[in-house]
DNA sequence: GAGTGGTCTAGACCACATA
DNA sequence: ATGTGGTCTAGACCACTCC
């Protein structure tokens, strides 16, 4: 089958917010007339409605309508896929990458609570500097459980790793728990990085999971300071 | 009227987990049985547990059924409550204040763009140490508009400003924008934070919105690295 | 008062997991 | 084959905003 009305709505919504169909400040038709248009009840376009406001589009007023957002969320790597894939476009060059560690192991006491394992679950632990424009990105340290994927090897981490998930073995991610923090550089970062000693390394700590709940891989990825990374999410309550 | 049935099904199932009513790694009965104890339709337990889900307290898998998640969603400041007041209860110790400024002028470039402001419309600005225990927990940096709250007094920011918002002035906070960056201290970091020139500083810089989508407040936080805060939050999948 | 979005229902059908 | 959650409907009633 193909995918769910509403999925399709906020595409067609998103489209027309794109196309300046719907100005930003402006009040989107209302629920009802919305599901007239496209041939679907008005819960369905509400819960299209819900989400495109969670990701920042638009926002509703009860007794008022729905507006499109006026400043919009740019420059969001609130996506839960892991890497900084989103990111990516918007800085003009595309992402390459040198892997610089390539193992397996017996997870640490940290791998195994964050991942649900046991102390004889083997992990892939991968290093690698991810470049962009030439100039140095980020330094991920990623463990990932064999018991959910077997059969990797060096060569698929140099090209996007979420996209062979999807596709090869088609596993779905669901989410992920991010911490972020700031750092001092430590010998990796002043040699990959090129950060001086005293420059601050923004940290992200984070747990992915898959769409059934299994964590599936944890990674720690350092930014450096030179080229002033900012992390931005949006944080939209819930209701 | 009281809060919707769905707000008050989550609070019953948060409830039960906490109480081991329901296990980690365990399935919840499943969404009809559930519907038919708390006597409300299959719709409505679905939309609280889809909630609970994004919350992090539990997740679905079609054609299985509904688990406890269990590496729980502690040490979360996801909230959209803007400060850290989430936070402020795992310290342990109360959140205290000192006022380092309160000043009204007229808005920069920057704030007018974030808050949605013309060049006339003035702003409060207010600077604030947060204690926590004792030591220096982060530095504050916020620009309101008096468009959206007017007569405020430098006492209100001793307690929870959020909590001043809620009661008094009935504004209800819908999310948030941030961007997290690490930094380097300045001359404020070094004497407020007492941090030395050599630590990072994390920094948080979010733009607040009301429930209605005005932009109501932005933000500078800084937080001293002694204390090694880490800042988490999760993401979850919209669907 | 008129119009809007928010909640809720009772039921239907479908996709998926598990055995 | 059974049971589960995911989607979708048509309609109802309510809370709210704005004129």
């Amino acid at each position: 089958m193909s995918e769910p009305k509403y999925v399709q709505i906020i595409e067609v919504i998103k489209q027309r917010i794109k196309e300046d169909i719907y100005l930003p400040g402006e009040m989107l038709p209302n629920q009802n007339d919305l599901a007239t248009e496209l041939g679907v009840s008005r819960m369905t376009v509400k819960k299209s409605l819900d989400i495109l406001g969670k990701d920042g589009y638009v926002y509703s007023k009860r007794g008022a309508g729905t507006v499109v957002r006026k400043r919009m969320a740019h420059k969001l790597n609130s996506l839960p896929i892991g890497g900084y894939d989103g990111l990516s476009k918007e800085l003009g060059g595309p992402v390459t990458s040198q892997v610089i560690k390539f193992a397996i192991h017996f997870p640490s006491l940290e791998v195994q609570q964050a991942l649900e394992l046991d102390k004889n679950d083997p992990v892939y632990e991968i290093r690698r500097l991810r470049i962009v424009n030439g100039q140095p990105y980020g330094l991920e340290h990623t463990f990932l459980p064999l018991k959910i994927i077997p059969d990797l090897n060096s060569d698929i981490f140099l090209g996007s790793f979420y996209q062979f998930l999807h596709h090869d073995r088609k596993l779905e991610i669901g989410g992920a728990q991010r911490s972020l923090s700031a750092e001092k550089a430590d010998g990796y970062d002043q040699k990959y990085l090129k950060s001086y000693p005293t420059d601050p390394i923004l940290q992200v700590k984070q747990i992915v999971y898959l769409k059934d709940g299994r964590p599936f891989e944890i990674s720690i990825n350092r930014h450096p300071y030179a080229q002033h990374h900012t992390y931005t999410y949006l944080d939209v309550k819930h209701n």
